[in-house]
DNA sequence: TGCCAGGCCGGGT
DNA sequence: ACCCGGCATGGC
């Protein structure tokens, strides 16, 4: 997987994800970007820069309407909104609203903190983890599943499980690499790869050859 | 105009 | 243990 990574990184240029400028935003952006496209996540984030209210503190303070107003471009606001409350609820309580805190913890026993909040699932978990808190795990999201689908390299049934473990057991554990390997995934799948669309001819990255 | 987007949950088999 | 409908906005 190492090799495919290689060819990845030399056709589309490092990607250094995630786009955000503190990891709390970073928190948000994966609540916010649960099936929906970047594009809309970025403009609710803009709004919540805005009004000033991307911390956790301030979102833990602030009235649920007047989040789902700033958050509506991103989509499922109503759900979006109830999910950050609950995370940053989760932040308050276990960290007092710090991320360094939170980052001093086991990756394992924070996954598990993690997805014990609703609305935060394993994707999610993995993004804050590996993107927030440089904390090694692998990221599988629609594209990569679709990606390693398309090429044959798996089935179609597997669990989103094994797929991190396809990547992790077969990659160095490597904090960056997990970052920029996903990063590129995502980028080869939003030019190549979309759902219920044949693969495109044009793709110059399809596994088998080269 | 319909399809799609960097999921997750709850209820039903 | 799966499978499905619901959740909502904006670009192409």
């Amino acid at each position: 997987m190492l090799a495919l990574f290689y060819r990845l990184l030399r056709h589309f240029g490092p990607q250094r994800w995630w786009p955000a400028d503190t990891p709390f935003e970073v928190m948000v952006g994966a609540i916010l970007t649960q099936n929906t496209s970047w594009m809309n996540v970025e403009r609710a984030i803009g709004l919540l820069k805005g009004a000033k209210a991307l911390s956790p503190h301030k979102i833990d303070a602030m009235d649920i309407g007047t989040l789902e107003g700033l958050i509506r471009p991103a989509g499922f606001f109503r759900v979006k909104a109830a999910r950050l409350k609950a995370f940053v609820r989760y932040m308050m309580e276990a960290y007092l609203g710090n991320v360094d805190a939170m980052a001093a913890r086991p990756g394992w026993e924070l996954r598990e903190e993690l997805m014990a909040v609703p609305g935060i699932g394993e994707e999610t978990a993995d993004s804050i983890l590996l993107y927030a808190l440089d904390k090694p795990f692998f990221v599988v999201d629609a594209y990569t599943k679709r990606i390693l689908e398309r090429n044959g390299l798996i089935r179609g049934g597997e669990s989103y499980g094994e797929i991190q473990r396809f990547f992790m057991d077969s990659l160095p554990g490597d904090v960056g690499l997990f970052k920029e390997y996903h990063a590129l995934l995502v980028a080869l799948g939003k030019t190549y790869c979309r759902a219920r669309r044949p693969l495109c001819d044009s793709c110059p990255l399809r596994f088998e050859d080269g």
